[in-house]
DNA sequence: TCCTTTTGCGTACAGTGTACGAAGTTCGGG
DNA sequence: CCCGAACTTCGTACACTGTACGCAAAAGGA
């Protein structure tokens, strides 16, 4: 009954307007200047930052100084630091096209996996982004839509579907940012890990002295040889997904409404 | 040849010095004051600070006011703002005992799986940190011990049960994001998944215009239909766990050298 | 007692996100 | 044609961050 009665949240509005400007009409009510850029001009500028500089050094400064405009100006294109981030996530989740899903579900299931994996590999910041849950764009709605197209027809039910999808995105995640920090952690330090390890070994021989950790010893010293470093994130990577999608597999295979081999149903 | 030839890196030579400081004799060169509180106390206070705010308001002026204590002078007993979260990262994961690992393979991994669940639930804030990689401390050092000895004799080679241990610590951290998240978009937007939803749906509703998305619809409804919300993170838990150790247990039963059910080699 | 070491901490600086307001630009209506 | 309304740009300002620096006070060893 107010004039106005439900801007419960002005700002989650008008994000959403700006994630899904694309399929919208244009406000048009262009009334002042003509702006020097444009919101994707901006999402682009931030996503390069990003890509460059990773999350923690990301500022709204430097989005504007790349496009040669004032900082305050972002705020005319963008409500604020948090709504960027996740325009920018939803854009990086639409660059590349999402792959035909051929084979049966492992095959697909693979292929699911690698577009993510190849995904973080380009946006390793992607990672980094501590959002409750990502606003709800064009692309991250078609990258969903295409994840569970994935295991669509395989005889599981909705909700399981939905579980299986949220546990390949989530292992892919995982071994991703194992893979983000061990390559940081080289660049970082300038060191190798066998350097690293030579470097502080004497205290940390000292203080853990031998028999301590008779297992991490052994498996270490193992991983040691194996990779010259202390862990291989792509193979650990491959390692995984064999692992997951073997138990997905098996549990479609045990459900009820199996319908024997195809992963497509009628 | 150099009068102090390898202070490769103070810091993290000061911060090792400091995560191992109880099982490392004293310095004990004191000559100036008393100092007012001790290093357990700062790691303390931090982690009650993270546990009640999370990191991202995190501030060593909380910190420090907190102690009653001036804002530099945190630095005395600590070299920096990251070192300091390391020592939390350890200090939090050493608070509770390793519970003891008994039972066959899926039986021990879904102990350590539950253990790690349980304290991301007690100190979310291990979700955020953006460290490349953990300071080895004590408890760390510990941990990974307990882990790899839940799958010890399982008759897998030593990079496999590194590669396994990381995948079920992988997959929980995953799994513990979800839930996390889940948790603060309720509590910060004060809305239910249900209500957030009914808000936004005129916009997105006219945008996303039925026929595109006819899986995640149909899921989604599901989904809202079963847990009043868009997800339930307790039961994506449990579903993805016993996938990921089915998966690993086919693994384990079908390596060569394993030796017919006990997980105990001899 | 005096000197050296160490703690505590006030101040300062470079950085952050963003609220506010002034100035300039464009268009619609009279 | 012209003027006011609407809009963009962006300088300034504020509250906040981590932490470098230096000074004052405290304590032990000589």
């Amino acid at each position: 009954m107010a004039p106005e009665d439900a801007p419960v949240d002005a700002t989650a509005d008008r994000t959403l307007a700006l994630l899904w400007r694309h399929k919208l009409p244009e406000p048009t009510g262009s009334r002042g200047p003509k702006q020097k850029t444009t919101v994707d001009a901006v999402v682009a500028s931030g996503i390069a930052l990003a890509d460059d500089e990773g999350l923690e050094t990301f500022s709204m400064r430097k989005v504007a100084d790349r496009l040669g405009i004032g900082v305050m100006s972002v705020y005319t294109y963008v409500p604020g630091r948090e709504e960027l981030i996740g325009l920018m996530i939803d854009q990086a989740t639409g660059e590349k096209p999402h792959p035909a899903l051929e084979g049966n579900l492992p095959a697909r299931l693979e292929i699911v996996a690698h577009h993510l994996w190849d995904e973080y590999g380009r946006h390793p910041w992607l990672l980094q982004v501590d959002t409750s849950r990502p606003w709800l764009g064009p692309n991250i709605a078609d990258r969903y839509e295409w994840e569970l197209s994935a295991v669509e027809g395989s005889g599981i039910s909705d909700i399981e579907m939905d579980q299986v999808v949220t546990l390949i995105a989530g292992f892919v995640a995982s071994a991703a940012r194992s893979a983000r920090d061990a390559k940081r952690t080289a660049e970082r330090s300038g060191l190798s890990d066998e350097a690293w390890w030579a470097i502080n070994a004497p205290l940390l021989e000292r203080v853990m002295d031998g028999a301590d950790y008779p297992i991490s010893g052994r498996v270490g010293q193992a991983s040691g040889e194996a990779y010259n470093a202390a862990s291989n994130p792509q193979l650990a990577f491959r390692f995984g997904l064999a692992r997951v999608i073997d138990g997905i597999v098996s549990f479609v295979e045990a459900s009820p409404a199996h319908d024997s081999g195809d992963p497509r149903s009628a």
